[in-house]
RNA sequence: GGGGGCGUAGCUCAAUUGGUUAGAGCAUCGGAUUGUCGAUCCGAAGGUUGCGGGUUCGAUCCCCGUCGCCCUCGCCA
């Protein structure tokens, strides 16, 4: 058989391994665990892994070895002398190297819970490279571990059937990413993690520059301007499976670093990319989990997913749309709908299936939702029920005509039994109210079906928006998106009303990725940057390699980028972008194995021209416990 | 930065209204055991109840503070 790693490695130091009263032998893996088969049985092999677990009968010793591709039961026999007896001393985790006859079990003796159990291997040659302590817990364990715990000790973590499969599995993807983009004309380019600090969007990590006292660098949020710089430079097609930094809070499905796969075009339009991509998550979905999507991912703009949705991101697994009823409750008799109405707002709802048995209990908890998300209170209208047939019931029914509680009714497509939720507001906390809500109330009352894979694109993004807080005009996606052609004569006249190239892939619920076409004529860039109350000082001063770089000859280009921790979470369908990282850190950002971050020798700081100030009182400069929990 | 949950043996969890020496399973150690596979049986060892303070005759339990982990809102162009 061939060798699994091409070449011979030399571990085998004789006078070391008798001092330890090791068996002798010079023995090479040629079999992986997992990988044996009834087709082997009568081969000699050898197989190294880490003790699974070992049971001891006093004669026969069994021993499960365990490796990255799973478990085959080993096979101690008092007969083999000083072998057997290196076997029975066998502990959890112990690192083994096993050799001998690969036989089947005996009738009654096959276990048929792991694809090795028809074999069993008899050890005829043993060597024991490294005892173990005892582990903090037992990567065959069933019982769950809590998770400060795993990170903390992620190399035994990652032995677990879960972890590794994870891994495995998303160096299968990766793979499968740069063959798809190598067979489409794309360049793997590697762009600087140490980069140029530009403060617009999220919150940068900064490195000290020892060379260029005072200054500093900062780590890329993501590479979009050297991809485009890439572009100009005639790259055609550059991609990248790409670390990016944000320094901003954590959640499960969010880190400080992140991996992206990262691509731009040139000469594409928006139709490519799309494309492209759809093409690239077929081939993901029909290679490694044998699903084949559609050709075609629906397309929806914006605004068609804020109306019906309320979200940018919507999951159309379930219906339980949004409905906007101004029209009717504006002609109504309760107060809050006509004066939201009479006000410029609107009244929209969603008919929850069923939801007339919703406790009174229930309907305040979602009351108190709406409110975190917006609202100054939440209408409700049991349909049917106590009030009888084809009637309605709850505290604003009767403010209702019976006409307007017909089209009400009609239009919310609302039947005996449900419960119809209303906001009255602005269009905005309209949206964001019941889209929340939907989400909730599709999970608590069970309405999504797991087993669907529903992706879209969503495209049409209004290109800006009012900054609340300081009321000027903003981008929404990056100042370099283009905006839609018909649009452009908007751009003075109406900012806010003009759409940008721009697209979001969603994938039930999620969104997964986003890109744009970019602007590549110097003309509209600068008038976006007025619009956007960037001076030509100012913008020269953030972005002047690529405003340069747009004035050499710049071709028609667009981009869009992947995350990849959500991306592979989702196809394995884990809850936690941790369980699909290998080194993941935690919500505060630091990491229990290494104890990242960690204060730094006071020679560090002063070569760097640093100095810590403005620490709180208990913690001088270097000072904090060493190890979480402790107290030590 | 705000809100919530959790923290007891190496791991997973118990511990009556605040009451005697804080228990169990797994792991570890010793012994038995020749077909198990979450092996089984007998025995042993293992604890600053995260840390600090308070209330009390008495605190794992109640209160305050603090540290850590997770969820969530803000935040993430």
């Amino acid at each position: 058989m061939k060798s699994i790693f091409g070449r011979a490695v030399r571990v085998f130091y004789p006078g070391l391994w008798r001092d330890r009263g090791l068996i002798k032998g010079y023995m090479k893996r040629d079999s992986y665990c997992g990988q044996v088969t009834r087709e082997q049985i009568g081969k000699n092999m050898t197989l190294c892994g880490w003790v699974a677990s070992y049971r001891d009968h006093g004669g026969v010793v069994f021993v499960d070895v365990r490796d990255r591709t799973g478990i085959c039961q080993v096979v101690f026999r008092p007969e083999t002398g000083e072998v057997y007896d290196l076997g029975r001393g066998l502990r959890n985790e112990d690192v083994v190297i096993v050799s001998g006859e690969l036989v089947k079990r005996q009738e009654g003796a096959i276990n048929p819970r792991i694809s090795t159990g028809e074999v069993e291997l008899i050890a005829a040659r043993a060597t024991l490279c490294n005892k173990a302590d005892p582990v903090p817990f037992l990567p065959g364990g069933h019982e769950t571990v809590s998770e400060d715990i795993r990170l903390k000790h992620r190399y035994v973590d990652l032995r677990r059937r879960p972890m590794t499969e994870a891994l495995m599995f998303r160096h299968r993807v990766t793979k499968l990413m740069r063959d798809y983009c190598d067979e489409h004309g794309f360049l793997e380019i590697e762009t600087p993690i140490l980069y140029k600090s530009t403060p617009e969007g999220a919150r940068e990590f900064l490195v000290p520059s020892r060379l260029s006292p005072g200054d500093f660098y900062a780590l890329p949020q993501s590479p979009q301007l050297f991809k485009q710089v890439l572009m100009v430079a005639g790259m055609d097609r550059y991609m990248q499976i790409a670390r990016c930094f944000r320094d901003e809070a954590l959640r499960s499905d969010r880190q400080p670093e992140f991996t992206q796969l990262d691509l731009e075009m040139s000469f594409v339009d928006r139709e490519d990319v799309i494309g492209l991509v759809t093409g690239l998550i077929r081939r993901l979905w029909h290679e490694l989990l044998h699903v084949d999507l559609p050709e075609a991912f629906p397309l929806m703009s914006w605004r068609e997913a804020m109306d019906r949705f309320g979200v940018d991101k919507p999951d159309t697994r379930f219906a339980m749309e949004l409905c906007d009823v101004s029209a009717i409750a504006g002609q109504s008799e309760f107060g809050v709908f006509k004066d939201a109405v009479a006000a410029g707002g609107c009244v929209k709802t969603i008919c929850v299936p069923g939801g007339a048995t919703l406790s009174r209990k229930q309907i305040d908890e979602l009351t108190v939702e709406a409110k975190q998300f917006g609202a100054r209170g939440l209408a409700w209208i049991k349909l049917g029920g106590d009030a009888g047939a084809g009637q309605m019931g709850g505290p604003i029914a009767k403010f209702l005509s019976p006409a307007i509680q017909q089209q009400l009714r009609h239009a919310a497509g609302g039947a005996d039994g449900d419960l119809l939720l209303a906001v009255a507001d602005k269009q905005e906390v309209g949206w964001r109210v019941l889209g929340e809500l939907r989400l909730k109330l599709g999970h608590q009352l069970n309405l999504i079906n797991d087993n669907l894979w529903n992706f879209l694109w969503v495209i049409d993004f209004p290109g800006f928006e009012r900054d609340e807080a300081t009321g000027k005009i903003a981008a929404r996606h990056h100042p370099f998106t283009a905006p839609l052609d018909e649009d452009l004569p908007r751009l003075e006249s109406d900012p806010l009303a003009v759409r940008a190239k721009a697209y979001d892939l969603v994938l039930n619920g999620v969104e997964i990725g986003g890109g744009s076409i970019r602007i590549h004529q110097r003309e509209v860039q600068s008038r976006i940057f007025s619009l956007l109350g960037i001076s030509q000082a100012d913008a020269e001063k953030k972005f002047a390699f690529l405003l340069d770089a747009l004035r050499f000859g710049a071709p028609p280009h667009g981009g869009i980028a992947l995350g990849m921790d959500r991306l592979i979470m989702l196809m394995l369908r884990r809850q936690s972008i941790r369980e699909v990282i290998a080194f993941p850190k935690t919500q505060s950002g630091t990491d229990l194995m290494t104890q990242a971050p960690s204060p730094v020798e006071a020679s560090q700081l002063s070569d760097l021209h640093l100095a810590v100030v403005g620490l709180p009182a208990s913690g001088a400069a270097g000072i904090k416990p060493s190890v979480p929990g402790s107290g030590a």
